[in-house]
This record gives structure tokens, C-alpha cells and sequence, in this order.
DNA sequence: CAGAATCCCATTGGATACTG
DNA sequence: CAGTATCCAATGGGATTCTG
């Protein structure tokens, strides 16, 4: 199963991904890695809004499938970003919802959302400056 | 040739990634993946510190490959947060420089590594204590 | 020095089917 | 509803080799 992560913890597979970096380069690494997986990153804004439950969850961050709004909800709940809570009803509902944790990111995340906004033309516009004199 | 990107502009593989969020999802996702790349922000931080070039750039990003960096390079060039100075002489000396956009960048990029730096030792516990409870 | 090209395995992640 | 398990295609990225 590839929801496990005891290979993190080795630090090594063999040849696969740096993994480098994740130890010894820097340190924060694991923690940005957080915030550069696209998934995630939708996951904490929806939640931000408050507690959702799981298909709710699928249904608004339209595009993402089962298993990885899963796998997502799992790591942000390994790293103490989202809580999980099961009410005990038939049929079962679990309700997700940002930690105090998890709302200290939504700060930093918008400053960069607003970079991103802000800035999102001159990237295009360079990208495609860069294409044309590459292709032609 | 996986460094070309006419791929990006189609916005359609087949079924490997979402692509999804890239187009109509999040509008600003592409910008974000850079920052998500872990060679990418490695990259910027180092030319934030001035002009290098590419062989000190891979001396002092220890661990990164030589394609890596190539891809990481271009990417960067691409987007126009750095830029790429030929000097003619023999051997061909190349500079990388972060160019005003890339500079700007570095703003969110420190408020995400306070972010980071600040909450990691949380994080830390809070997965060990996942695991902990998970694998027992 | 600064790359480009090739080879190839490891991880990613969608699709699908099954469970409590 | 809220997952888990399995299968498999596509991408990522290190290692290696070759060039101006």
C-alpha cells in the first residue's frame, strides 16, 4: 500500500527520488512539500471555510479522485494540519476541519496566492515570449 | 525529450496527472508548482545571494543532478524569474541571475520558510505521535 | 565549462472493484 | 457514506555518455 510511509523514515530507497534534500539539505523540505502538493493546498482552502465531510470535500475540489482525497487527508492529518472526527451514526459521517495548525498556514499560503495573483501575467507573458523564440 | 513543455499547453496527456486543476481548477497552480518544486525554491535562494553560475550553482545545491539542475534552470528562465548570461569567452562561462520577478518572489517564499521553520518542531511530534498510534 | 541525449527504474495517481 | 485494495499508465529523476 503507498499510504504508508515507513520508507520516509529510512531516508532511502535505492535510486528513486533524492530524498536528499529531505535530510540533510533542507530541513524544511518536508514541511514545503506540504504546501507545493496542488491537492493539499485545495484541501486546506476548502477547510478553511470550516468543517466539511469527505464527499463533500470530493464534490467542491472537483477533479481530485477518491484516493488521493484520501491519501491527502491522511498526511494532513499525520502532520497535525486537519483533525478527523467520526460521528457514530449510521451511516457513518466523518467531519474534517483545519487545526489551529492548520489555520497559522493559511496566512502564509495567501501571501503566496497573492504573489502568484499579482504576478501570474508577467509569468504567462514570459512563458510565452520563451516558447515562440524557442519554437521558431 | 521531457524537457519540452508543449504538452502544458494542451492541458490534456490522457490520464497520468490531474492536468485538471492546472487549467480550470487553480488558476495560479502552475505558479505554486514551482514553489512546490524542491529544486526550484533551492535554486532561487541561492541566486538570491547574486550571480553564479552553472557549476557553482550544482557545487553548492549539493545533491542535485546535472539534469536536474539543466530543467530546474530552464523552467526558471522560462517563467522569467532568472535569467541566462552567455559570456563569450572559451570555455563558454554562463551566469544565472534572478531577475526582478525573482527577486519578488523571495518575500512569500521567507514568509513560508518562517512558516515552516517556525512549526516544524509541531509537525515533527505530530507525526511521530500518528505513527505511534497507527503502528501500535 | 555548460549542457544535450539516452536509458531505465521508482513513484505518482487515476480507474475500478470491494467493504463496514 | 467513507473509505480500502489492486492494477496499471504516465511522469520524475538519477546515472551515464557525448558534444561545442
Amino acid at each position: 500500500m503507498d499510504v504508508t510511509d515507513s520508507r520516509s523514515q529510512t531516508g532511502e530507497t535505492g535510486r528513486g527520488r533524492p530524498s536528499a534534500l529531505q535530510e540533510f539539505k533542507c530541513p524544511i523540505r518536508d514541511v514545503l512539500d506540504r504546501v507545493g502538493d496542488a491537492w493539499s493546498v485545495l484541501v486546506v482552502t476548502n477547510l478553511a471555510e470550516g468543517p466539511t465531510r469527505f464527499n463533500e470535500l470530493k464534490r467542491r475540489i472537483e477533479g481530485i479522485s477518491q484516493r488521493m482525497l484520501t491519501v491527502t487527508l491522511r498526511h494532513l492529518e499525520r502532520d497535525g494540519l486537519v483533525s478527523r472526527t467520526v460521528m457514530p451514526t449510521t451511516p457513518p459521517q466523518v467531519e474534517y476541519a483545519l487545526t489551529d495548525l492548520g489555520h497559522s498556514l493559511c496566512r502564509p499560503l495567501d501571501v503566496l496566492a497573492d504573489w502568484a495573483t499579482a504576478n501570474q501575467p508577467l509569468i504567462r507573458a514570459s512563458r510565452e515570449r520563451y516558447d515562440a523564440e524557442s519554437g521558431g
